[in-house]
DNA sequence: GTAAGGTAATTTGATATCGAACTATTTGAT
DNA sequence: ATCAAATAGTTCGATATCAAATTACCTTAC
């Protein structure tokens, strides 16, 4: 996940394709290269920032997203697994170990027999609470080099993607 | 993988922890979010390809490794490790894969006995050079909105990334 | 009101990943 | 020359993921 030191610029694959198949225009190659390396730079960070509190970044994810429901908020398992874009199996394990550590509850829904609500417990709201700023410290450190103009015009191209 | 059609956009996101945490400034959240969801589109884009030749995303990503490297050329697994970022027990796994389905070759290295130099089949070289067409055609596919000044401007600006 | 089909969560089975331990070989220091 | 340390690749043990099957419950159509 880290930037491997060895690992070549995305002009230099493209470089090696132009030779190898002078045919194809392989320019896509480094822009779509430099998102996704940009991209497993930003999670190698993140992950790194929520190892210091002991969380890997599957939990990291979830009580995350319940923090910022509210305070006494819940959600389905099934809602989390499709806010996080994850399959409700992968789901269930999050939640089996979250709950081992005591940071997350299944509570039984009341109006429904066969769903659960997830809510954070007291715990898991006070790691939230301290996690969240050394979280959005880091991703600014991350793109502390972008001015304001920078952030949106580099959004505004991202959301032009297909 | 696949963008879900109920997760949140970026910006509902932030205005979540504005709501929830009004002193944090949470506005990174949606940049670096920009970048990773973008990144995940072309991954599954990437992937989706790939199957079309029953590859998935592993293999696809070690054979187009070797073929840049050009004809007949052999890299050693470590070294194929390092230049995508992955550990070597890993790389082991693909190669191990691969061989299998005789689209590479695990030759002794005849200068150290305890190396190994990894080469692409015949039936593997083939398979790649119909493969990177359709591979460059789904990356174009996915940036074709943007005109070559925009995709200039995006590298420039996720090369100010830390 | 009952049966058919849909939905919620979990379990199961397969695969990919990593880090640590292991085996075999090479390198380097004396 | 010898032996300790480094290196190459694999194996092992743990964890995460997904898709498909499963169980339990709800909803709809009649």
């Amino acid at each position: 996940m880290s930037q491997a030191k060895n690992a070549k610029n995305t002009d230099e694959i493209v470089a090696q394709w132009k030779i190898e198949r002078p045919d194809i225009d392989a320019s896509p190659m480094a822009v779509c290269g430099d998102i996704w390396r940009a991209s497993d730079r930003i999670k190698q960070a993140v992950a790194d920032n929520a190892k210091k509190f002991d969380l890997d970044y599957p939990q990291f994810d979830v009580i995350m997203t319940l923090r910022r429901q509210g305070k006494g908020k819940t959600l389905s398992p099934s809602l989390l697994a499709k806010e996080m874009m994850l399959s409700t199996s992968a789901m269930t394990n999050r939640l089996d170990r979250l709950e081992k550590r005591g940071l997350i509850e299944r509570i039984v829904d009341p109006n429904d027999r066969r769903g659960l609500r997830i809510a954070l417990t007291d715990a898991g709201f006070d790691l939230v609470d301290t996690l969240v700023v050394s979280h959005v410290e880091t991703e600014e450190r991350m793109i502390e080099n972008l001015t304001p103009e920078d952030r949106a015009e580099l959004r505004r191209l991202l959301a032009k993607l297909s």
